[in-house]
DNA sequence: CGCATACTTGAGCGAAATCAAGGCCTGTGG
DNA sequence: CCACAGGCCTTGATTTCGCTCAAGTATGCG
């Protein structure tokens, strides 16, 4: 069995223990990159942060309280409104949450994958709902044993708050994108993000390195995280494809030939 | 010296003792309407939930943690980017926080008033600006001390935990609005949030009572708000007086004439 | 092969941005 | 007291970016 310190430097996204010893979380995509996820010993099948809240020794009954649930493609496991009564970790898949207008429009506010938690509103409704893009896995708690959970383990809520904390400056992030920014700017922004993310998979090389960013959402999704439509996502990923910065592989996948000039594109400097 | 319980009552946007005993919070527009802030014995000059984390015999402890800080109209007392040394928490007054991109365009993603937390950002550095629209108190805890306020009372991490989890539903709204909504949708949303907020300030009346919207913003913040720019939020506002659903009073203050009216403007439903 | 689904491309339109005056307060100084 | 300046807001004219509508292409599947 590992221990906890093992566990900690699997995926830092949610780590509370960064460089300032408690209260400082190290960017996202710099943890993810660094660390891809292995097993778990607490919940399931992939390595998550939030096991290192629990001590080695009491992994057994942190696994206990949870269930492991596999989701298909297209299925929604979250309702906006509904009861929250479960507490999820993604361990494996994609999924996208997202909030819906009466007439039907929608937004998706962030797509979730490995290690991410769902569900964390302190409301006793989902405030939104959330759709599995790809196959999933999930760790599910029911709301009395993530109670018990946070009892026994008070290292735990730190570990959300500071994931809560990295997930507002997402969103606000994401405002900025949403409010200020052009059309061109928001794809580039995203496939920035998603290339990112994707980075340490592809070989490392120079500046204008290629890096494949596999894209597990449609057109559509993409265009109801961006606020744009889908016949202007595809104008738009033409209009990178002939400046040149992206080509577009088989598939949904897409190829960043020059990550510098597509971040130049994203409006952030 | 009040006890720690009836502290508690004085503003529920933060508690964390909602009715599901530990894990649910009450809407914002609720607590904050149900129970004008008082004097905090804690922090300051204002009732805050946060005093509620710390028992009362502890209160003069919590306190001297504290610097209390006068900011005018204006100024701007965080700064994107700059070290994040310290943490505040809002006793009076309405600031605006705002992120900026590199070409001068800026998008306000909240307003923060009376109880209201900041700089709670995981980061060494802060992830936004924060602007004093009126005159503001504030009281200041550098790091260390919270950190130190953290480790001695518990409590508060759950609240901070529970305010960032509400903070990341009204984020998520948000993004709704930018992403989806019209330029009227976004007024009107806008409008209606501002006014429930107001809306014990106001006489109880029937179903179409007026309520005094008192907005501390300018125009030009309205817009950077709502991704919109400042001529569009003078003629939407034009649109909605024309509609009768609201009137203009003297000032930046609005009065909504028919707050049914303007929620069936506002998209939601 | 035929059909369904997702994506692309084109043409035209429209909501909001941009550009440009003009009005209305408030404060200041003659 | 009035004249003037400087914000801030309003209103009008014009442009433009992205939406809508519509057709066409690729891909996958029974």
């Amino acid at each position: 069995m590992q221990t906890a310190a093992t566990i900690e430097r699997c995926d830092s996204r949610v780590g509370i223990e960064g460089r300032e010893a408690g209260l400082s979380l190290p960017p996202a995509r710099q943890g993810a990159a660094q660390a891809p996820p292995s097993k778990c010993a607490g919940c399931g099948t992939r390595q998550i942060a939030i096991c290192a809240a629990v001590p080695a020794q009491e992994l057994a009954r942190f696994s206990a309280a949870a269930t492991t649930v596999r989701i298909e493609p297209g299925h929604r496991f979250m309702d906006e409104g509904e009861a929250a009564d479960n507490f999820f970790i993604v361990t494996n898949g994609t999924a996208k949450l997202l909030k819906m207008l009466p007439d039907g429009r929608q937004q998706i506010t962030s797509f979730v994958g490995d290690g991410d938690f769902l569900g964390l509103a302190f409301l006793t409704q989902y405030s939104y709902s959330a759709e599995a893009i790809t196959a999933m896995r999930l760790c599910r708690f029911s709301r009395p044993r993530m109670r018990q959970l946070f009892a026994d383990f008070p290292l735990m809520e730190k570990r959300l708050l500071a994931s809560a904390c990295h997930e507002l400056v997402l969103a606000q992030e994401q405002m900025l994108l949403l409010g200020r920014k052009s059309a061109c700017e928001r794809l580039a922004s995203f496939l920035v993000d998603w290339a990112r993310k994707a980075e340490p998979a592809t070989a490392p090389g120079g500046l204008h390195r290629q890096i494949l960013a596999q894209l597990p959402m449609s057109r559509a999704d993409i265009g109801d995280y961006l606020g744009m439509r889908i016949e202007t996502v595809s104008r738009t990923l033409r209009l990178l494809k002939t400046a040149g910065v992206i080509a577009t592989a088989p598939g949904w996948d897409i190829m960043v030939q020059d990550l510098a000039g597509l971040e130049a594109m994203s409006g952030n400097a």
